[in-house]
DNA sequence: AAATCATTTCGATATTTGTCGAAATATAAA
DNA sequence: TTTATATTTCGACAAATATCGAAATGATTT
């Protein structure tokens, strides 16, 4: 639980997940949207995939990355404790 | 919405909202539930104020925090939209 | 095999953040 | 009007975090 509120702590982060929404994309798809390096978006890939809000699959030389909304479920039943 | 994240992102605060969800309590009350000083939990509840995940009235020299929930919709409509 | 491209790792740095004790403020009680 | 109680503000400090450029890794192409 720490962990995906950590990682959904940044606009950055949180402007992945919904780029990946839409569609799965390469690293460097995704790092090509920001106007930071490359090694920084790798670290906030790094941070979502710990989270497991991403997973990503090796192919080729790419690493495709894609949303996965498991855990999203998990914080809105955390949320919507709150309200009950 | 980057407010709301940041306060969200420490077990701590998170904690204090669970407790809040029982009923309103003084400044006092809650920081006696944890293990950090009163400036510190006085520090955490000025960031979950500044989030309006919570609300403050005084009470004579007490100042007692409800929980407010309407901003926890904000988060669930945004979670929800990354899963449409 | 060498060169190129995609991505990550490394080392360093500036900023943010959580925490503390002491002091300040505000209300209540004696 | 002192004294006590509740809470916040202040100043400082250590730990965590976002960012960068350079180097390393892994895969493709020539």
């Amino acid at each position: 639980m720490n962990i995906v509120f950590k990682a959904l702590n940044d606009p950055i982060r949180r402007e992945i997940l919904e780029i990946l929404k839409e569609r799965d994309m390469t690293a460097g798809d995704i790092s090509d949207r920001f106007d930071v390096g490359k090694p920084t978006i790798s670290h906030h890939l790094d941070l979502l995939r710990q989270a497991h809000l991403v997973s990503s699959a090796k192919d080729g030389q790419f690493v495709i990355y894609s949303l996965n909304t498991t855990v999203v479920d998990e914080i809105m039943k955390w949320l919507l404790d709150l309200k009950k």
